[in-house]
DNA sequence: AAGCAGATGAGAATGATTCGCAAGTGAGAA
DNA sequence: TTCTCACTTGCGAATCATTCTCATCTGCTT
C-alpha cells in the first residue's frame, strides 16, 4: 500500500501524495516529467496543481522514494526507485532509455574518488547514442 | 591568437566572440555560467549583450571548441576544450570542481553501450562528495 | 566604396519551477 | 467523536535561466 510508504518516510498520508505515488508505480514509463503527471492525473479527473506535484516529487526525491534525472536537452524526469541502484543510456535519436548497472564501474568510481581524497556520496552517468534502428522510433520515456 | 580558432570553426570574427573566447582562455575558473562571463566582461567595461554570450556560447559548443556541464542542483557551465576528455568530481559542500580520467571506465562504458545495441556518442558521468577538509573551504568553478 | 548575410543589443517572451497566501485537512489529543 | 493545529493544498503571481524578435550594425567579399 502506498500509504504505508508514506508514513515510512515520514510524510503525512494525503490524497494528493498518493495519487502521484501510485501513477508513478502504475504508470508504464518509467522516467515522468512534473508536467506529465500533472496532465494525466487531470485527464484522470483529479484536480491536483502543478505546484503540488513538484511539491510532492521534491518530498519524495528528499525521502529517497524516488531519482531525479537530467538528461541532456531534456526536462527533468522523475523516475521510481525500485530495484538496485543503476545508470541510463540515452537513445539521441529518439529518447528511449535504458538501464544499466556497471560493477567494475561503480568499483571504479569509488577508487577515483577516494585517491583525489573525495568521500563518493553520489554520482551520474548517462551514456549518449543511437540505439539499433530497429528499435528506434518513437519517443518515450 | 583567438581570431584563428574562431575562423578555423568557420565562425566569423566579431569582437563579442573574442572577448568572450579570450576571457574564457584567461580566466583562473575552469567552469563558467553564461551569466559569470557576462557580468565580468560588463565590470571589465565592454557592452556585451546576455544574449550574445548565450549565442556565442551555443555556437562555441557546436563547434567544439567548449564544451558544457549540467552538474546538480546549479546552473549550466561551460568549460574551454582545452587537454583531452575528462569527467568531473564535483564537492557537494564547497562546490569545488576536479577533474579526472579514467581509461577503464571510458573502456567500459563503450562495452556497454554497444552489448545494449547502442553507438556511443557521447557520456555525461559526474561524481558529487565532500572533498577533505583541509581544502574544502570557499566556492569556485 | 558598396552590398549583404550574418551578428548584435535591448527588451519582450517563454518555459520550467518556486513562492505567497488564504483555505482545507490529516492525525493525535481531549 | 470532536477539537486543534501544524502541515498541505490550489491558485495565481513571481522568479530564473534561456531564447526570441527585430531594428540596427558590421565583417567580409567584390
Amino acid at each position: 500500500m502506498e500509504s504505508e510508504e508514506l508514513r515510512n518516510v515520514g510524510l503525512k498520508v494525503t490524497t494528493p501524495r498518493l495519487k502521484i505515488l501510485s501513477l508513478l508505480e502504475s504508470s508504464k514509463a518509467k522516467h515522468m516529467t512534473a508536467e506529465t503527471i500533472y496532465r494525466q492525473l487531470s485527464e484522470g479527473g483529479e484536480v491536483i496543481g502543478l505546484a503540488t506535484v513538484y511539491r510532492a516529487l521534491a518530498q519524495f526525491e528528499a525521502a529517497g522514494l524516488i531519482t531525479r534525472h537530467q538528461f541532456e536537452g531534456g526536462q527533468t524526469v522523475f523516475e521510481l526507485e525500485r530495484g538496485p541502484h543503476h545508470d541510463h543510456i540515452v537513445c539521441v535519436r529518439c529518447g528511449r532509455v535504458e538501464e544499466f548497472y556497471d560493477k567494475v564501474i561503480e568499483d571504479r568510481q569509488r577508487e577515483i574518488a577516494e585517491k583525489l581524497g573525495f568521500t563518493l556520496s553520489d554520482h551520474a552517468l548517462t551514456l549518449y547514442g543511437e540505439c539499433s534502428n530497429g528499435t528506434c522510433t518513437a519517443k518515450n520515456g
